[in-house]
DNA sequence: CAAATATACATAATTTTCTTATACATAGAA
DNA sequence: TTCTATGTATAAGAAAATTATGTATATTTG
């Protein structure tokens, strides 16, 4: 908590990307991938994270499955096929943010 | 408006970054060369932008000067001392969430 | 000249998306 | 046995947008 460098709206494209390169995943794994893959510099917090699950779920683009580990419960999520679009379109957007962010910050780079 | 690919919390940055830029501005002349810089595809609203404009000023980082052009007011807005350093910062963060994004979505890059 | 568009600021209600805190429960390690 | 890890969840609140208005002057266009 507290080192928090994303900025809002982009944990769901995050949660998509992950689950399009790893099939199914659950929560718990999805903050531990993140870490890993951040080197501990990102952290996602469940607060953020389940809402986020249910409501991907919600709207159509992940589907749950229920595991049982041991005593345990497990929620498998998976992108739908709508899913899969949106992963597209979520990606896109996100490189599109990057293009613009690029051309406010670094307008000289677009000049080319 | 609808439009908006703009992930929350980059606005500000946005703000600094034009006004280290360009000394000074004033809010509907940021909104055009934000449209203009990004050729039409970002529109920064007014109910995002004179809020931002006066946080930013409430905590120091802007300073501002009402101009009376023919008979209506403009108010110019320019970096403070600290506010050219949090620009740094922010702008810092920024590179940041670039590449936290970077080893997300493509992590192969990141190997190398 | 009238009407539409551009310039210029502003705020209020609402929504989205987080943070922070709390809750519950099992499993394993110290 | 206590702390940490695994696993899910929700509630209260804050931050930062969107959307919709409101007010006013200036300019362009039909």
């Amino acid at each position: 908590m507290g080192n928090q460098k994303l900025y809002k709206g982009s944990l769901q494209t995050i949660i998509l990307k992950l689950l399009e390169s790893n099939d199914k995943m659950y929560g718990y794994e999805i903050t531990q991938k993140v870490k890993e893959l951040t080197k501990g510099e990102l952290k996602i917090t469940e607060g953020a994270l389940y809402p986020a699950l249910h409501k991907l779920e919600a709207d159509g683009l992940l589907d749950v499955e229920v595991a049982k580990v041991g005593n345990r419960l497990r929620k498998y999520y998976k992108l739908t096929e709508s899913g899969t679009k949106e992963t597209a379109n979520k990606l896109d957007e996100m490189q599109e943010f990057l293009r613009t962010m690029q051309q406010l910050v670094n307008p000289k780079l677009s000049l080319e």
